[in-house]
DNA sequence: TGGACAACCGGACACCTGTCCGCTAAAGTC
DNA sequence: GACTTTAGCGGACAGGTGTCCGGTTGTCCA
């Protein structure tokens, strides 16, 4: 659909910024925008045309990551519990960020990305899901939204290595707590 | 002591320097680095030798603000129970970061400046004072320290103007409860 | 007081981001 | 197949960040 009503170059050239996107991730580990455009054999307009943003480039090459995280909340919740749901669905955001950490810059723009019409993006729908179980179990406070959950989460990305594994996993707990509903 | 063992025009340097950042901050809400250099009338080496990266510039400017929230937390623990005294200044905080956002950055910095030397800087101690009266009321979660307490306060600064208002607070009741001990 | 040394200065430079606009060549029409 | 229209191209350019290094100038000591 969004690809018919491209011209057949603007489409090709689309796919070979986002594979030049790839590889210039996956060899340095930064996105450098003029060495894709580079790479990629088109100009800096073209590659700015197509991705105003360097987050909207990057909500594409990892949009297959974002879509797992997306797949997973309903499976999830089949297996376990709402709390339990959201504490395994939480660990499983933190795997994918400590390999990547950019992978939350995706996960950003791609809960915003139609924030005009009211929805909240796939990611969103995921953790809308995830608090609604909790909310008609009664085990999650009724006034968070998926934004708010994406926004705690965002303190992951200041994180730096060598503190990643004695605190990562805490912060989400400390979260989770804080999501939850107190009894009493 | 730092000052003394400053050569003379160093110290004149990092003082028109800090004064420029002042004036161009409140004059146009933006720090831009060249511009403060141009405008303090020293070079750019000059300026980046004194303060390595903008956080450190900024939390020189800002000095002043972080410092009353450091004062603020022993007032406030004086005349609260810990749970109140912690909630009343994550307010704080919020009221400082939504007129001047950048403080946050200066409050980052100012936690981690003397990271090296283990202490963890002013803010840290303020807030370190604050989760430990609660744990020691039994309030507090015993496995939180400062650090995370920064770490979550920084989701903030990804929040917009426009809903500020609506989920600022929000956020912060959130983190509280995420910090508390849970009964039961 | 003067000389040596190191700390410090300043701006040139290299790099990155993001915008703008004249030109090219696809896509649709006859 | 020629012709028009216009989406799309690409690179020049402006602006900002951060680094590097030859020259300068405080500071200390004799």
């Amino acid at each position: 659909m969004n690809a018919s009503r491209l011209r057949a170059d603007a489409a090709e050239n689309r796919a070979r910024i986002v594979e030049a996107a790839r590889s210039v991730v996956s060899a340095s580990g930064e996105l450098k925008l003029n060495a894709v455009a580079r790479r990629a054999g088109v100009g800096q307009g073209t590659l700015y045309r197509h991705f105003p943003t360097r987050e909207d480039l990057l909500a594409e090459v990892y949009r297959h990551d974002v879509e797992e995280l997306v797949a997973a909340a309903p499976l999830l919740l089949a297996e376990h519990d709402p709390v339990t749901a959201l504490a395994r669905w939480f660990d499983r955001v933190a795997d994918y960020a400590r390999v990547k950490r950019e992978v939350f810059a995706a996960v950003e723009v791609g809960v915003w990305q139609d924030l005009s019409t009211g929805s909240v993006g796939p990611i969103g729908d995921a953790i809308t899901a995830l608090l609604d179980a909790g909310r008609a179990a009664g085990v999650v406070r009724p006034d968070v939204d998926a934004r708010d959950v994406i926004l705690l989460l965002g303190c992951l990305t200041r994180l730096d290595d060598a503190e990643w594994d004695t605190r990562a996993r805490h912060l989400l707990h400390v979260v989770l707590d804080g999501l939850r509903l107190r009894e009493g």
